[in-house]
DNA sequence: GAGTGGTCTAGACCACTCT
DNA sequence: GAGTGGTCTAGACCACTCA
């Protein structure tokens, strides 16, 4: 009956306090994993709220796998909680900004051709159809950080074929211009090729840490990326 | 006024619909990026549905950062869209049951002792708390597939203190038996260490995959790790 | 068939932030 | 002060799945 109004803090009975209490039972053991738990109606009259509220905090623990949820059957803690990590993805320049450094870039080649056909293959386009492949290199305080070979679908980005690059990297640019809602990456570490030891300033074998990364906007691939660090580099997460 | 019944599929003006829609738009450039799009009462007009199914719609775009949204101001179209990348933490012997191979695994030590100065440091914990350090080394048919160095803090999950942990990892059995909220990872490529490369197989200063781990039940330190793979692994993650 | 989660509607108050 | 998103309530129908 009454307003709850909640905000940014956590009044009584949001979904916010809701979520930490069911937190809080799960660590105190009240309730084990694989247990289920009350239904949404009973836990919304238990905390005095309306069974939407549990059902938003239950679907966010959901969301990242500290319960399992099921039709019919209810809400049981997971027995195999937390199946994920979430990665920043920070534009280059950013990231190395925020560690305190100076960044540059250069551009090392640009070229317009037909999709080679095993980019073909991993991106799902057609055959002949035009792509930017572009190389650079990233520096922080002069010091190489990032290796990239990118290539661009210029059906999906068009405008991208009249940029320069002088000031603003291909990256950059893309993640200005040009909005994805799927990707995939590839995190590996491998011993560094000939030319990417050169570029990075190692010696060739040396450990680097590579991403590859493939971006779509619905089913529209955008653009596949390498992206080759030194063993100095470290990828965060916090969850 | 009239039900709508979403379940499983996208109905007219369900929130994934209203997902959709707004992807396309972005896609077709209809709302560019860092465009201010119409406010949700409009949105709801126009889709002719309840503004918390705009809302819905919207906050979960936001939430893969798609759209940034700000009271007063509105929603708009982020310019540095989609910042993060999901990344799925399997259980070790689940990962390499996926790729077809078979998991064993050995335990190298184990051991009980008071908490070392920078572990205590790095995970918050009191001085002098007992913590429980195991080593393990997984393999995937036969070959080692990750060496793993593990601290858990025994205030936390006391009931492991009494796992002999023949038949069930310590990875494993946290996994069933200590759920957690959050976590960080560190994620880099190394030289192998003289340890690392005997355990693995490889030579010294030969490119692995590392992965730091550190995990809590609320604000309650649950367990560091470090995992050491060889630079065949590859990591995953699709969003 | 019946129970549980999934989602929608309609209306409301609140919090933040810009002007 | 005013406009926009953030969230809550109350009630409802639907979809899935188990028995």
């Amino acid at each position: 009956m009454t307003q709850t109004g909640t905000g940014a803090a956590a009044q009584p009975n949001s979904f916010r306090t809701i979520k930490t209490e069911i937190l809080r039972r799960i660590r105190d053991r009240v309730w084990q994993p694989g247990e289920l738990i009350p239904g949404e109606e009973d836990l919304a009259r238990e905390f005095g709220c309306a069974r939407v509220t549990v059902n938003r905090a239950l679907r966010e623990l959901a969301d990242i796998g500290i319960v399992e949820r099921k039709r019919r059957v209810g809400t049981r803690i997971a027995e195999h909680p937390l199946r994920e990590a979430r990665l920043e993805i920070p534009v280059v320049r950013t990231e190395v900004e925020a560690r305190g450094a100076q960044y540059r870039f250069s551009v090392l080649s640009r070229d317009e051709v037909e999709v080679p056909e095993t980019l073909r293959a991993r991106l799902e386009l057609p055959p002949g159809a035009p792509v930017l492949h572009v190389r650079c290199l990233h520096f922080a305080d002069n010091r190489p950080w990032q290796f990239e070979d990118r290539w661009i679908n210029l059906a999906a980005v068009p405008d991208i074929a009249g940029q320069s690059f002088e000031t603003v990297s291909p990256n950059e640019w893309l993640v200005r211009n040009a909005p994805f809602s799927e990707m995939e990456n590839d995190l590996s570490a491998a011993g560094a090729t000939t030319e990417e030891a050169e570029m990075l300033g190692v010696s060739r074998g040396d450990p680097v840490f590579v991403i590859e990364r493939a971006t779509w906007l619905l089913d529209q691939p955008i653009t596949l990326v390498r992206m080759v660090h030194p063993s100095s580099y470290r990828m965060i997460s916090r969850v």
